[in-house]
DNA sequence: TCGAGTCCTT
DNA sequence: AAGGACTCGA
């Protein structure tokens, strides 16, 4: 039996109007912390995994784990049917066929009730580790889908190249090439200081004693993901049916690694972690993230990075992936060599995370 | 070498919008003065002719006259990457073989840098005679968009017929048959007694001794515009190559046209070295044509006329052009009778022309 | 007058 | 499916 009330209908549309369009059906993982959900896109290139916390609920109850298989063209058509304020109110049985949805207008004078058949899907949940990225960028997500879309306009593809200073996007096309660098501003850093620090768990890294180990952490960070991709390996994508896709996702086998960032990296990387532990966060008092983030000015990114990073990879998914600015006003991108992208639009609510390996050829 | 700074790059953006529908490709001829811009419509049956005064730029060098062939299309999708209040700085080797397009924040955070192949385009530039009309209405721009708009439903073409009272513009169509008329208001007389007299050389008008002398001068002007017509044969549109289209613009042949005007005649010619001289502004204040003009208030037209004119054109066409009503508040429509039509929409940098052939026809 | 939603076009 | 334009509502 699960039950979950959402206070407002419009987040749920949201987040479907972020993936239909990558995937078609996908199980929601439903248990006692909230729901998940994970799926390849179907060209299985892209992975994309939704988490909502049973918090983040006005009201939840999931008695024992339970997938529901949605096919997001159907529940789309469903969540269409409510308006954006709308309460809206799952429910499924245990056994796990029918999905029910309630949207109940705020003044209680509108109950609209449907029914929306499940499917079984095969479980791939595939465990993701929680890996250590080399660079960090933090911005607007209004910012990262105007210029995934203006270079979309040139060509297939953008190379993204994280230094100090800031971040490069660049691409190149038949008629024009074109490129675009967002510098880090001290304002943006004071505006992402504490971006992801409430509300929000990180998860984005598992070393859960302390966030600062700079220093001597940076090999261990980086082994630590390699060990990471090993260890999971057989519940990681690459467990999955053999696609050619899939090698992208795990990229070239590292062969540097070595290197030692440590200030830098022990602070970036920890960035997230430290969250509850207030060592340094600027000494901003903590803002609410709310849905997203409030801050309005554009402009300006925030870069955490132990080590320089170019990589390139397909604007379209990115263009697709840049939907979920509907969710949240802030974006950020993790990434190593060779190794898959993650964008993550985290919300009061939850997160999404998309990854997406690097094309190798570079082009 | 040509290095010139936008303030805002919405003037170009918008001046893309203008012109992208008619043009596909077209030269932009840079010099020490500026950028001019020439080109036939696809079917070679309207002309439009951009004016970007060197003075209107932040910054404009341009050691020698070069013409950057542009493909339109691809250069509004670079200039799609552009935030309207981005600074534009464009440049282009002595080669002309790239324009490099670099967009900066305002907040200088973000840069964002662009190169465009450029192409070889045969040199047409037709030398377009300041001719004198018969008639010069001016409007606002919204309206004639308004009108053209609204017509255009109706049937395929319009007749503008111009009198002292005011403007008509009719159509005729298979459902309804419909037509506007616009009276000349002492507010509209008023509100454009300055226009074109500040920020930007009249040349619409040489008659520098006044705007009205109507009466007398009817004949003279005729005469002189049949004048610009003869001399200037070889370069004028005529002078390309033999499109039956053609034929439009060159309406008429003068059978008159021996006479001199010249002090007209030079004005004319000269009109835009005269900027400077204020000979008779009619006593108004210099309001500064801004963007466009600062006029608000819709409605009512000024009439300039020596004589009734009455001609046809093809709605397509004006619809088009009214696109330009997003860089000036301000049309004006320069007619005589059997001689093509001269739109004109001038803006703070500088002014964007339109020439239709009537239709002969009418209908 | 500004913003949001819908419709149409590409 | 996405972007732009237009209309209606707040």
């Amino acid at each position: 039996m699960l039950e979950a009330r959402l206070q407002e209908a419009a987040l749920l549309k949201r987040l479907l109007d972020s993936i239909k369009e990558l995937v078609t059906d996908a199980n929601f993982e439903c248990n006692e912390e909230g729901i998940n959900l994970q799926a390849m896109d179907n060209s299985h290139v892209a992975l994309v995994a939704v988490k909502l916390d049973a918090t983040g609920f006005k009201k939840y109850r999931c008695d024992r784990p339970m997938p529901l298989g949605v096919n997001l063209n159907s529940l789309t058509k469903v969540l269409k049917c409510a308006k954006d304020d709308d309460i809206c109110i799952i429910k499924a049985s245990d056994d796990a066929d029918i999905l029910n949805l309630v949207y109940e207008a705020r003044s209680s004078d509108r109950i609209a009730e449907y029914d929306m058949k499940l499917m079984d899907i095969d479980a791939e949940t595939l465990g993701i580790p929680d890996t250590e990225y080399d660079a960090r960028v933090t911005m607007t997500a209004s910012e990262f889908t105007r210029i995934v879309r203006d270079l979309s306009q040139l060509g297939e593809s953008v190379r993204i190249e994280v230094s100090k200073e800031g971040v490069r996007f660049a691409s190149e096309g038949e008629a024009a090439n074109g490129n675009v660098l967002l510098k880090q501003t001290e304002a943006a850093r004071e505006k992402y200081a504490n971006y992801g620090k409430e509300d929000e768990e990180p998860k984005e890294e598992d070393d859960d004693d302390d966030d600062d180990e700079e220093g001597s952490s940076s090999k261990k960070k980086i082994k630590k993901e390699k060990n990471m991709k090993k260890e999971d390996a057989d519940v990681e994508m690459e467990g999955e049916e053999e696609d050619e896709d899939q090698e992208e996702f795990k990229p070239k086998s590292d062969d540097e690694g070595e290197e030692e960032q440590d200030e830098d990296e022990g602070d970036k990387k920890n960035g997230k972690k430290r969250k509850k532990a207030p060592a340094k966060s600027n000494g901003k008092p903590a803002k609410k993230v709310k849905k997203s983030d409030e801050t309005p000015a554009d402009g300006g990114v925030l870069i955490e990075m132990n080590q320089h990073v170019s990589l390139t990879f397909s604007l379209k998914y990115l263009v697709n992936f840049s939907k979920s600015s509907a969710l949240s006003n802030t974006v950020q991108l993790m990434m190593s060599n060779d190794v898959p992208l993650l964008v993550s639009y985290k919300f009061g609510q939850g997160e999404i995370k998309y990854y997406l390996a690097p094309k190798i050829g570079e082009e």
